[in-house]
DNA sequence: CGCGTCTTTGATGCAAGTCAATCGCCGTGG
DNA sequence: CCACGGCGATTGACTTGCATCAAAGACGCG
């Protein structure tokens, strides 16, 4: 298991967090942790897929990230105040999270100066990839934003590249801030730019064509 | 002066950090840095209004967030890839800013796991900020989103209740992602609702009428 | 008092959310 | 093997929220 988290950390302090984790496994659906719920540890998703947003009135939801093998989540609520989510999780596919116990963590971040240093990359990477969702957000319009998302996540290489989502549609839907009808229609407008999908494949004909918008 | 990130932090770092400081003064308008720029220091308000926003194509912008005395910024761009602004920087106000040595801040970083903890912590509530920020933008209007940010502003208490808001409107606007227009009239719509605008100054004579909406 | 800047108001257009119906795909069971 | 049922995706029609453009009004400052 690749972990970003762990890249520049010391042998023993990653043996020492990772040696006390627990892992839980979940249904498709499952719940792990609500908004305003009391976090006691970092979580490593292991397999599968987990979704973390905020619910508004009336059953509407926002998305605030997708988190794949690999990736870590609930950094904040256990650095911040009162440790304490400040979102809603839930596992979008059957998925293993590993659980990190918070204390360790904390420990291990006042001990290992290269711990809270990874620490602090992962955070303002986050950050950064939260500017970059709230300025998509506000400067581009629904087909822009999918461009893009489609040319950051092609493989490199020139003209006709293909790729698989690595996720439902509707799940890209909600990463994007979209209706899944809007991704639709973006899709379907983005033909004439060179993309064709089939099911979860797509392929780009065009990579400067998706530039232009 | 109070300044959260030093809030912790061991007097010495403190001192260490600050003894090495520049100061500078600039205008309103003034840009700071720009996107892509190599940023080689930690900035702190000393006096002013400082925002930091992505541009998108044709002049747009998007604020990422707007900083009064006694902030930090620039935090992100010191502890990741590349040391370089992942965004703009203005000054909105006549402003003074004091410049932290990024090396030395680096180093302290290392030595002073106090220091670490409340770069954290800051790393954390700005990214919490960002969350709110982006969840608002997906699920609230704008008249909801104005009437959220009244009453996270407005002094406790009960009844009528009257503020000063610290800036002009456009940058309200701009920090609640919308135009202008769109404040102005979202503030004319919450005269409805108990809200009294004068200038700068706000009335805010039913909270509970504006939490409804 | 007069000018420039910020703000408000009005009219218009477009982007995208919503609701509803259809389609396609896939797994199940007859 | 084919028919069925369920779910995700697509398409269409409609509605709405907000940006935009333009013009008038208010405020602060010299």
């Amino acid at each position: 298991m690749k972990c970003q988290l762990f890249g520049g950390v010391r042998p023993e302090t990653a043996a020492r967090l990772l040696d006390g984790a627990l892992v839980s496994s979940h249904e498709a659906g499952d719940i792990l942790f609500r908004e305003g719920e009391g976090i006691d540890s970092l979580m490593v998703v292991l397999n599968g897929l987990v979704r973390v947003y905020r619910s508004g009135r009336e059953g509407r939801e926002a998305d605030l990230g997708v988190f794949t093998a690999g990736d870590v989540f609930g950094e904040c609520a256990i650095l911040s105040r009162g440790r304490v989510a400040g979102a809603h999780g839930q596992a979008l596919e059957p998925s293993l999270i590993a659980h990190i116990d918070m204390h360790r963590a904390r420990q291990m971040l006042a001990e290992d100066p290269s711990f809270a240093s990874a620490v602090m990359t992962l955070l303002c990477q986050r950050l950064h990839d939260l500017q970059d969702s709230l300025a998509e957000d506000r400067l581009l319009t629904a087909h822009q934003r999918v461009a893009h998302y489609l040319l950051r996540h092609c493989p490199e290489g020139q003209a006709p590249v293909s790729f698989r989502l690595p996720f439902q549609k509707s799940v890209l839907a909600g990463k994007l801030g979209l209706a899944p009808e809007a991704l639709s229609r973006a899709f379907s407008h983005l033909r004439q730019r060179g993309v064709v999908v089939r099911g979860r494949v797509i392929e780009v004909h065009d990579k400067d064509a998706l530039r232009e918008a």
